[in-house]
DNA sequence: CTGTTAGCGCATTCAG
DNA sequence: CTGAATGCGCTAACAG
């Protein structure tokens, strides 16, 4: 019965194609073409149940590379993120291959693992894709190696493409803001207002962008007071590291992020500090995974997978110029902070 | 300079074509094709030069959607995955991207939170994109369900795509199978041989196989001994939930996998019931990001991203039947766990 | 080593 | 409403 169509390829499997379809239907390639893929175009109740028939017989499946290229646009999303292991990106990732397949779209994720030649390398590979739309995940950080970036992605503009990132507004791109100095400062403020006075910041990488905003968005809402600024890497041994420098007069570290906090908890452990009994502790994010920590961590809460979410809904929306959506963070208290 | 080249598109972007730059170089479309692009040919110094040249200056950008429709292959790996949040499937995920990445290839990741429907749906979507190779990580649920899943698998092999599974050997697929049955069953003899003899499993899903296999193995490995088997959803309220129903006598509770061992971990705080105090607690796959849990989860451990990278070189190996790589588990005995 | 020539599978004018 | 014809950008024979 399908011994005239299809092609039989080298490994000895069949491939069926429109034009397959159409002969089997009796029909034009064109007609063929309407019904089985969304066109505006009306076509006629009979001849539309004989393609979708012939269709289903045959297995058809559409070729999207050869779609992409007649219609000059694809259906992909690429989303870069540093690290999908960490819970941060994940929630983020989850959030937006949820949104991409809302708008029947589908996402290619890259993880760079923070190195910036691979973001470069990622955002290259998806313009020959010819992605939609990138989105990208994770700040980068606030120096010259940026300019690289910048000019891959203008070149992927210039191609077509849409861009939207995920924390701020700096590309002059669309942007999911995230309030970071505010959400600290209410942090600080909650945190000041329990009695503490003396404060450590485990502030991550100095120049990194989101760990800054964070740093100085809490240092800033304690008036008179000035923290102790502690650097290192935006992780979890990280977060081991700095709490092992905290000045002994310390009453409440902040990290900058969740999972630098678990590690600041493991480093209190390890030297016999009890949280929050000696020291109280918090962090940012809020990440799932980490709800069950003893003591529960009080953080910042960020809706992570919305934000994936909408990152790509404005980089799939027909907006003129770049748009920026903020999003809040939620002060929540938990147990690893005590009152004063 | 470029005013004949390139084409305007709607929008008002160029896009620069390997004609273009073959035209700017002044050499044939293939030569352009071959030193751009990996051929196998060669082409003489002096036009490589040239065309090289030509396509830094025009900023060409080859369009992988024409070029898997002429080559008939494309360089995108299919991955689906339950969630990604769930830490289990990230950092499968994270080692499949890397792999990929290693091959030259892309991975498009499509998210199905347990719905049968979406991963054929995915399976679907990667055949349309042509997709080199598809893997799909997580259980699928013993029952006739998983049928449609098969026959959608076969019809994108019948296609020429390749599939890999992580998890258990069930599909006639390349297949990263983890001995779910040993790790669980030398769990159990550690545990046996520290003087624990009323068991309970946190068992998951009765029809998950992977969820099975664990709880068939530890079970299998107590002889005399009939541990309680308690049955729920295999993520961290699943745990949770089955922990409340754990009979009064038991001294070692085994969650079948390390979230829902940490929902379990949470039952026991809520309801006054001290790890490893009263009660011992292990749970399976030792996911990084619980390292820091307190008292430290006892586990068996799996190369997680090793999984989900050498599911992708199955994938992409020239093997002709499919082939079977076996992972063993790592018995991890940590402060969760107490000798009686 | 290099150029010419056909398609790959599909969307889309443009006629009818 | 339907069909015929053209081209998307690139690769791969096939000649030269």
């Amino acid at each position: 019965m399908c011994g005239i169509l299809g092609n039989r390829f080298p490994g000895g499997f069949f491939v069926v194609t429109l034009e397959d379809v159409a002969r089997h239907a009796g029909v034009s390639l064109a007609t063929a073409s309407r019904v089985l893929n969304g066109s505006a175009r009306q076509v006629g109740a009979g001849l539309r149940a004989k393609v979708e028939q012939a269709a289903a017989e045959l297995g058809y499946r559409t070729n999207v590379a050869a779609q992409t290229l007649a219609r000059g646009a694809g259906n992909v999303i690429g989303l870069v993120v540093h690290d999908l292991v960490d819970p941060y990106f994940a929630a983020i990732a989850d959030g937006a291959v949820k949104a991409a397949e809302d708008h029947g779209m589908v996402v290619m994720v890259g993880t760079t693992h923070r190195d910036p030649a691979k973001e470069i390398a990622y955002v290259s590979s998806l313009g020959a894709q010819r992605a939609r739309a990138v989105i990208l995940a994770g700040s980068r950080m606030d120096d010259p190696s940026a300019a690289g970036l910048r000019a891959e992605l203008d070149r992927y503009r210039a191609g077509g493409g849409r861009v939207a990132v995920v924390g701020q507004d700096l590309l002059g791109a669309d942007t999911v803001a995230v309030a970071n100095r505010a959400g600290a400062a209410a942090l600080a403020e909650a945190l000041h207002a329990m009695g503490h006075r003396e404060f450590a910041v485990l502030a991550g990488p100095p120049r990194l962008i989101t760990a800054v905003e964070r740093c100085e968005g809490f240092a800033g809402a304690l008036p008179g007071l000035s923290p102790q600024i502690i650097h290192g890497p935006f992780d979890r041994d990280g977060g081991y590291g700095a709490a092992l420098s905290i000045d002994p007069g310390v009453t409440c570290v902040f990290a900058v992020n969740d999972v630098m906090a678990v590690g600041a908890l493991a480093a209190f452990r390890d030297r016999g500090i009890r949280v929050p009994d000696d020291v109280s502790l918090a962090g940012f994010d809020d990440i799932a995974t980490l709800r069950d920590l003893v003591p529960a961590l009080t953080t910042v809460r960020l809706p992570l997978a919305e934000m994936g979410a909408r990152a790509v809904e404005l980089a799939l929306s027909e907006e003129a110029g770049p748009s920026v959506v903020h999003v809040e963070g939620e002060v929540v208290i938990r147990e690893s902070v005590r009152a004063r």
